[in-house]
DNA sequence: CTCACCATCCGTGCCAGCACCCATTTCCGC
DNA sequence: GCGGAAATGGGTGCTGGCACGGATGGTGAG
């Protein structure tokens, strides 16, 4: 039964470059098989309805929706359909948001090769597939929920207001200029600014710059 | 002859997966033939030094040296090597350091599946590979020398020490650490960065940030 | 109802970033 | 050799970023 039943999979990275290794690597193995590719978020959800996957690989960072968003739009339009997060950083905030986002599994793109196939197996059985990195803030978080709100892994979300000012932060803006676009005081612009860098672990404006291009908040 | 004479390439990628999938692509070919990798810019050259390959490709944004640097290296400690720079932005900038940096080839990662086995053959028939929006940077620079680096991007191009500083602030170093790094007073530091920031029109190092990334100098 | 959390605001203080001024040495091209 | 550019170093001064301390009202979960 050389035919029986591929898993079928959906590939969605920015770069072609990583698609084409991707799928290379996916291709030589006999019970997968890559039915779609998307070079973005948008055109990821839109080729799960086209394709009806098994298996959609996301990243997280890519332009439009990243993968995140993606993974959100995903698990409510097509639960079937399982989600495999790939991403560059060791990132436990990415982590615990791929989770609530509804993704069973989370692969760092430095040892994708490795495990990527292993991963994919993994989640279509069912079995959730981590990095070790992972399971250790898992556990972690088992242990002390409340230290997920502190300690090494900042996890509390960001809220609507803190992202708004993460944008404008991000974009260059001085707290002045934020505190006049959204009219409140320079000092509150300063202290959600903190509180960002406390919950992300950051140390200043140009480390939440880079934060907000991974994730896809704004343009480089 | 199916042994004839591979040629021998030199293969640099920060990213496993884009090392992985460019060496699926190159090794399809019966005349290509990677015999060493590289993670970073300094490997790349150490590398190259035992390897002895026809031919580098190299990434722009690596970690320790970038692919520039690498190439400057390499081709004057090894000449009889080519070198194909491979990047993920088209910017003209950088496209025009490269050939300063001794590059025979600039390909996008972009577009890199159609063009980059074809951009080793020519690289060694000793033939100039180029995208399109290089072509044509070339020919407006043919046409008017003074425009070279001009119009909306920077007037005058940045100098090697300029773009090491730029890699350490955007990576989100102090003035007083680069200086530490590179053993220059902080004075020199903030002046370079002044210069930068002069040549290309920006205001802070969070826009300087935003640029080494829209460049590819380094990831977010 | 109480508690936790969010959004809002204020004061103080330090230091890094940045602007603007100055200079010297080296090296390259004309 | 002279002019120009690159790299190096310096001084002064303002201000915005960021840490630290406090506070209030609103709101939803327990």
């Amino acid at each position: 039964m050389p035919e029986a039943r591929k898993i079928r999979i959906l590939l969605a990275d920015d770069h072609v470059l990583v698609r084409r290794g991707i799928r290379l690597i996916l291709e030589g193995e006999p019970d997968l098989s890559v039915v779609a590719e998307a070079s973005d978020g948008a055109e990821a959800v839109e080729a799960a309805r086209t394709h009806q996957p098994d298996l959609a690989i996301l990243d997280i960072a890519m332009p439009r929706l990243t993968g995140l968003q993606a993974a959100r739009e995903l698990s409510r339009a097509r639960p079937e359909t399982r989600i495999l997060i790939l991403t560059m950083y060791d990132n436990e905030q990415y982590f615990f948001a791929a989770l609530a986002a509804g993704a069973s599994g989370y692969v760092l793109k430095s040892v994708a090769d490795r495990d990527l196939v292993e991963a994919c197996r993994a989640t279509m059985r069912g079995e959730p597939f981590l990095y070790p990195g992972a399971v250790n803030a898992l556990i972690r978080s088992h242990l002390d929920p409340a230290a997920r709100a502190g300690g090494s892994a900042p996890e509390r979300a960001i809220t609507e207001r803190e992202e708004e000012i993460l944008k404008l932060v991000a974009e260059g803006h001085s707290s002045q200029e934020i505190a006049d676009l959204l009219v409140i005081s320079v000092k509150t612009v300063e202290r959600h600014r903190a509180n960002l860098l406390n919950k992300l672990g950051l140390k200043d404006r140009l480390e939440l710059t880079r934060y907000a291009i991974r994730i896809g908040l704004i343009e480089p």
